[in-house]
DNA sequence: GGATCAAATATCCTATAGGATTGGCGGACC
DNA sequence: GGTCCGCCAATCCTATAGGATATTTGATCC
């Protein structure tokens, strides 16, 4: 689990590529950057994972290498093993010689079958971290309870937090995993519509972090699962089809 | 789904095109295999994972980029591709200018966790597969019941689809998907150390297989819960360290 | 003899060029 | 008007070259 990154892919070498379609975000070449040189495809698989995330790349959208390639700076090989990565994370697929597409948006089956693998994981999390969270993690878990939502984005960024912070609690890194990953389509989904900030969220987050805070495991458990049921019925809605 | 000549993918090199190799190989093969070659990056997905789980390529090994190119007669691109896809997967892991490598063998935290999310998930799927599965994957299941388990590789696959089809009974695909995913491992886990063909595995399959055959979803999840846990008993006792 | 440092090797990572294949597009033909 | 055929754009796959890095090896010094 790494960082998000600023905007910027630099290669190690080489000419100057051309990024001025990116953000210059230069001039900050801390002892950070220069600790972590994990490789270029990471930085484009977090990339390109954002963009997806941010709607920049709606779903069912073709995304051409080449195109990537010229846009970022960097050759087509990292390109191919970032979208190779996405492809096996199941955000992009790719058709033999037609290139790769965002992956559709989610039909009701799709919800359907997230919401129930959540409502079979998340709340067990929940309780476990109740049980064996440890306190520093206690600490930011209340930080980003605060009943200040400022803009949905903000909200996004705050509901992921908060299902992240959980699920690692627990200890399982497995489960943590999936939740994540599950977790990404359900921030697309939602960015989709534009979903209001539901004032019940926020109040239904309050109640698990209570529930842990007082390490009452049953509590957290049902009160996860109480919220996964709510959120379920308010994205639902948005499916008519 | 390609030519298995020798167990190795066969290059084109020379003159010959991959497709029109592609095509007079099926056309002599029969109209039944179609020639749809999804790409020889998946190709190599497949030969590398089959071989990780053959422990052709055991735990905690390196493996070089050109060696398996040249090892399989293709380029490095493709290679590179199901690498980052196995990565993904968590079958291999990477390290910067270093190479790649095939994940260690689980410990004993990783084998709690593992353990932990199947007793979560599986008898969940069992229940569901009791009530919702096709008649004719209820066949199938049928006859991977077999008392005979002729070698310990047979006994092995015979698991895989039994453990398969029932995660793909609940009608989940992220169910499934899971569990797939993590019972490669566990297959892994289990080859590595030449476990005996448990009598007592076969008995509790079939004490899941009848429960499912009767429609009971209760007894099927209950029969499944116990068998993961007898299943863990009987792994657990390999891990001294 | 053991430890430390520097050179050498092997490997990875990136970049670029070119051949091979598919799908769509427009024009010609029945 | 409908159907077929060649062209073109886009894409994927392969090959090769060059720079950067980790690991190994060997020599030197204490």
């Amino acid at each position: 689990m790494l960082y998000p990154v600023n905007g910027k892919i630099q290669p190690f070498c080489g000419k100057v590529p051309i990024m001025s379609a990116l953000k210059a975000t230069s001039a900050k070449q801390g002892p950070s950057q220069i600790a972590r040189p994990s490789g270029l495809a990471e930085e484009v698989y977090r990339r390109i994972r954002a963009d997806i995330m941010s709607l920049r790349l709606p779903p069912d959208t073709r995304v051409s290498v080449d195109s990537l390639a010229r846009e970022l700076g960097v050759s087509q090989t990292p390109i191919r093993e970032a979208l190779s990565m996405l492809e096996a994370n199941g955000l992009v697929s790719k058709k033999h010689f037609s290139g790769y597409a965002t992956a559709p948006r989610m039909d009701r089956a799709q919800l359907d079958e997230l919401f129930e693998f959540r409502l079979l994981v998340e709340p067990h999390a929940a309780r476990k971290a109740a049980e064996a969270m440890a306190q520093s993690d206690m600490d930011s878990l209340g930080a980003v309870s605060g009943a200040h939502a400022p803009s949905h984005d903000g909200f996004a960024d705050m509901d992921t937090e908060f299902h992240k912070l959980i699920a690692q609690g627990g200890g399982n890194h497995l489960i943590a995993d999936s939740l994540a990953r599950l977790h990404i389509h359900v921030h697309i989904f939602r960015s989709c519509f534009r979903s209001e900030i539901a004032e019940e969220a926020v109040h239904e987050h309050d109640a698990v972090i209570a529930a842990i805070g007082s390490r009452d495991g049953a509590a957290a458990e049902a009160a996860m699962r109480r919220h996964i049921e709510r959120s379920y019925g308010r994205l639902r809605d948005f499916i008519r089809d």
